[in-house]
DNA sequence: ATCTGATAGTTCGACGTCGTACTATTCGAT
DNA sequence: ATCGAATAGTACGACGTCGAACTATCAGAT
């Protein structure tokens, strides 16, 4: 059953015979698959109140286990984002009193971001969820397939870092 | 070899023991394999002057064929962006002479957005070059993967539609 | 013929991110 | 001990996108 991409890719066939369209059509399912998963993604976010950025704060630091407790840059770096993003997203979060700035005793430049008790409920709360949600997003694959995704999507990391 | 991801799952299996980290691991390596390709391609586009989003206009008006006119509607809904964002894409592409506005005689309300003969000309070189660019990023994996990743893909798309 | 609802495109304000510039602080070489 | 380079975090302006409100136009029902 020819999906959306391969219209583009017959498209393409058409207008420039010659074209090697493999990658295109991996990249071009790749890419939809992505912005779409994305999107089902942040819907099961907005029900906890999260935007999927804020999530991935909160998660960091869940899983960095306790005391919950990272500095701005360790954040940034891990989730690669520029540091005057995380700036922002630390505001918001704080904001909302998920998590909380505290001095950091070694080093008066940084803070310490430490989830608060409510941030420690919220992401309890929405990983579960959340792990659920891609787990239904999976489950049209077998395990096999979904062994084999696993491995090659390894080897594309790898090549694409 | 262990990777990022590998690390992200290795601290969720012992903060949460319970956890299936089946799909965060996949899932996981799909987001960052999508940001990581996403700069490489747009680094290709930056040497034509493009941003992607523009080049993405570009294409489709290009493998659509002669006379490489579609409407701004057609355009949003195929690369799946707001019509407003279009309406910014289009006025940036037109003040860079790679598309012109013509007027649509069977409906006064819209407009037939045309490829420029420049445009043309920059479209074409950079298909080849991205094309080529993403067969790079996928070398590291012999045919049959690329196979088993491109039928994995088409069913994915199905089911997060 | 006219009126109602839908559609095409744009404008506007808001948002999140980025890169740059900046301040404060730390580290290392001498 | 001190000076210079590197680092931590923030402030600022720019960019691209979105959703909502808006104008103009079309299509269908009566």
């Amino acid at each position: 059953m020819p999906d959306e991409i391969d219209v583009i890719c017959d498209q393409w066939a058409r207008e420039r015979p010659g074209l090697d369209l493999t990658a295109m059509s991996i990249f071009g399912r790749f890419g939809r698959v992505a912005l779409l998963a994305g999107k089902a993604v942040d819907e099961v976010f907005a029900k906890h109140g999260l935007r999927s950025g804020e999530f991935d704060v909160l998660a960091a630091l869940r899983r960095s286990g306790k005391p919950y407790v990272l500095t701005p840059s360790v954040l940034s770096a891990t989730l690669m984002l520029s540091r005057a993003g995380m700036t922002n997203r630390l505001d918001r979060l704080e904001s909302a009193a998920l998590v909380e700035r505290r001095l950091d005793p070694d080093d008066r430049r940084s803070f310490l971001v430490a989830l608060t008790e409510h941030g420690v409920q919220v992401v309890e709360a929405a990983v579960d969820e959340h792990i659920a949600n891609e787990a239904r997003m999976l489950s049209a694959l077998s395990a096999k397939d979904k062994a084999a995704l696993d491995r090659i999507l390894r080897v594309l990391l790898q090549s694409v870092s």
